[in-house]
RNA sequence: GCCGCGGUAGCUCAGUGGUAGAGCGCGUCAUUGGUAAUGACGAGGCCGAGAGUUCAAUUCUCUCUCGUGGCACCA
């Protein structure tokens, strides 16, 4: 007299089925190529292996490899697990720890033996050997309930110390899941799992690497040895992934800043860039617009000084946080040795200390402060193309998106209380007007309180709350904008608002931000004289919206691939005459382009135009106008636009035109005024 | 800062216990050629820095440094 469970499915129907009868026995009732085809189960929601019995009624949904994101997380997660136990099958004595699916496939972390050397890429190929005969074995994998100490137990007996002290610190009362691998290996984990190691397909993973990682994340802990690998469906969309990657590195900003002479860093100053002519002419560009943005949306911009006394970053809270990644500088006349050669100068005792700004808010907090500022006056926007030093990890720096010297797009809205929502709206609409003019689409993110701060609860509380509230009033609370809550990520000193951009392959970058301050201008003692005649503090919102200019160069360099939009590119265009009789009308050429302001450079080398073509398509140059006796005689240039097969011909002056309206930055078109 | 890997010509890289090689680039000459590499010749190197082993070190060992892939960090 079994009562027969409910179990409907995704079209609408329902099936009987008997009580101890899993997902895995819906499917084989549906149908054999169901049975076979089923990965997992979407049970009430919730993904769950096909053999689980069902709790009770439910809906049921039967996961397939057409449901390419459960089913890539599934086979993932289950690559990890196939590579944990490869390597334990082995290196006998490798302890193992974690291992998750992660975006392009997934890594396991492990702790080789005491009597090997931790692994390393030369290790890869055998492991990746043993993994296929694992899934070739199609081992099932099953499920099962463990008391905390059974794991204990299992776990210190098999000398696996990570494991064990993880158990440990598991829920006393909950059951605890392990899955078999066949009868012979196991893992705890909480699942859900494939049915067995033959769903996975044996061409869809690749090992990439090997790295260092700490045990739970903390560097005070022992260094494990992650495997990274990337885990597919099949072995199309793991050669398409592999192409992926190829194409990502050919847009490597540190190997296009090299082949097109933007920049170059070295040893004497690592961490700061060498800026060449071509490179700094997209600063330029960059630093022309944003000035134009801020000029015309009510900021004022300043300059403060590079030095300031110690006492100053103790004051504002600095010194106490970040000393130890910032410069610091004696005031003093150095010693000079009487060694040549000897570039060590001694530091007195008593020398006064400076310390080269990380940042520019205190500064920003000094120049609001000269004079009395009334509440009439506010808000009042400072901005400055700050230069910033800040010595990082020298693990952490990377080509311009993570230097020790930087220059921000920098400013602080001193206003009062009631300003706050208003000017972070206001902001929100500045930044998409300058993310869409370089063609990023982007999410909105809150940084809320970190678990070290400044600054009481309800200051938090307002903050944290003004911050949504101008984000809701710009329209952008919502899915489409990627809307997010990122809890314990923000500053110390106030929770952030972040954009995070999408490039051209998808990649996303944080640069923007704007932040809510209340705790600076208390420690700095910032006022206003309010209409009650009394002292009032102002909120302090910090802002930026390229972040810094190395690293949006950076992201732009790789968003386009090196092609950047003609307003930004270095050179703009080339005329290339092809026989050397033509080189005066070539020049002519040029001059008339340059004066309508292109930048543009006549090629007069004695080379055949292929070789120019070609020269000047591998370095992007957005237009190369071919000149010939046809075009002197004609008056015209024959153009060929990079990225298009085929060349225009056009008069010098319709050239001119078309030239000075593809230059013309996003912002001062006819259509943007 | 931690783990792994690397540093040889301007760039990309090969190579060796007896102080070095290619391709591209650069220079010179010839060539004046209509849309992705014309040819010949030539000049370039303290083989990242320091120490050690050795008759001898670019090569082996150690230290440092920078880069690189991760981790940790990112006001």
């Amino acid at each position: 007299m079994t009562e027969l469970l409910k179990i409907s499915l995704p079209d609408g129907s329902v099936r009987e089925m008997e009580r101890g009868s899993s997902p895995a026995d819906v499917a084989a009732a549906i149908g054999p190529g169901l049975a076979k085809a089923a990965l997992a189960a979407r049970v009430d929601g919730e993904v769950r292996d096909l053999g689980r019995p069902f709790d009770g009624d439910a809906q049921l949904e039967l996961i397939t490899a057409r449901d390419e994101a459960d089913a890539l997380e599934l086979a993932r997660h289950d690559f990890a697990h196939v590579l944990a136990e490869a390597v334990q099958a082995l290196y006998p004595g490798t302890q193992i720890t974690f291992g998750p699916a992660t975006d392009d496939g997934f890594y396991y972390d492990v702790m080789a033996p005491a009597s090997r050397e931790p692994f390393s890429s030369e290790d890869l190929p055998a492991i990746e050997e043993q993994m296929r005969a694992i899934i070739k074995a199609d081992k099932p994998l099953r499920r099962e309930a463990w008391s905390r100490q059974k794991l204990i137990d299992k776990w210190e007996a098999d000398g696996e110390a990570f494991k064990a002290e993880w158990a440990k610190e598991l829920p006393e009362n909950e059951e605890l899941t392990v899955y078999w691998s066949g009868d012979d290996w196991l893992d705890m984990c909480r699942g859900p799992h494939l049915p067995s190691t033959g769903k996975l397909d044996p061409q869809a993973f690749k090992l990439m690497r090997v790295a260092g990682a700490y045990w739970r994340g903390d560097q005070n802990n022992a260094q494990l040895t992650r495997i990274y690998g990337t885990g597919w469906l099949n072995k199309k969309q793991l050669n398409l992934h592999l192409h992926n990657l190829e194409e990502a590195a050919k847009r490597d900003h540190r190997k296009l800043g090299r082949e097109m002479d933007l920049f170059h860093l070295q040893e004497e100053a690592h961490g700061s860039v060498f800026w060449h002519p071509k490179g700094y002419r997209i600063w330029r560009e960059l630093e022309a617009y944003m000035r134009r943005k801020m000029d015309s949306t009510g900021y004022r911009e300043i300059k403060t000084p590079q030095l300031m006394d110690v006492r100053q970053w103790e004051q504002s809270g600095h010194w106490g946080k970040y000393a130890e990644n910032m410069f610091a500088v004696p005031d003093m006349v150095p010693e000079v040795s009487e060694d040549e050669g000897n570039a060590a100068p001694t530091v007195a005792a008593d020398a006064d200390w400076l310390a080269i700004k990380p940042m520019n808010c205190p500064a920003h907090v000094i120049v609001f402060k000269q004079g009395i500022t009334s509440y009439r006056d506010l808000p009042i926007r400072l901005g400055e193309m700050g230069c910033c030093h800040r010595n990082e990890p020298h693990g952490a720096l990377h080509g311009l998106m993570r230097v020790r010297q930087f220059t921000q797009d920098d400013a602080h809205i001193f206003c009062t209380e009631a300003q706050v929502v208003e000017e972070v709206r206001a902001f929100c609409e500045l930044a998409n007007s300058v993310y869409q003019d370089f063609g990023f689409t982007y999410h909105v993110k809150l940084a809320l309180r970190p678990e070290k701060r400044f600054g009481s609860e309800a200051d938090w509380d307002k903050a944290e709350q003004e911050l949504r509230d101008a984000v809701a009033e710009a329209g952008m609370a919502n899915e489409e904008y990627g809307w997010e809550e990122l809890p314990g990520e923000g500053a110390f000193y106030a929770p952030k608002l972040e954009w995070h951009l999408t490039d051209a392959i998808g990649r996303t970058w944080q640069v923007g931000t704007i932040q809510g301050d209340r705790v600076l201008p208390d420690r700095l003692d910032a006022t206003y004289v309010g209409e009650d005649g009394g002292r009032h503090r102002p909120v302090m919102l910090h802002r930026a919206i390229f972040g810094s200019y190395e690293r949006f160069i950076g992201i732009l360099i790789e968003h386009y691939a090196g092609r950047l939009p003609v307003w930004l590119a270095p050179v703009q265009a080339v005329v290339a005459p092809i026989v050397s009789d033509i080189d005066g009308y070539a020049q002519e050429v040029e001059a008339k382009l340059k004066a309508a302001g292109i930048r543009v450079e006549a090629d007069l080398r004695n080379e055949k135009i292929n070789y120019k073509v070609r020269e000047h398509s591998l370095a992007k140059v957005p237009h190369l106008l071919v000149v010939g006796k046809r075009e002197a005689e004609e008056g015209s240039v024959a153009i060929r636009t990079l990225g298009e097969k085929d060349q225009r011909v056009m008069s010098l002056d319709d050239a001119v035109a078309m030239l000075t309206a593809a230059a013309t930055p996003p912002d001062l078109r006819p259509e943007a005024v």
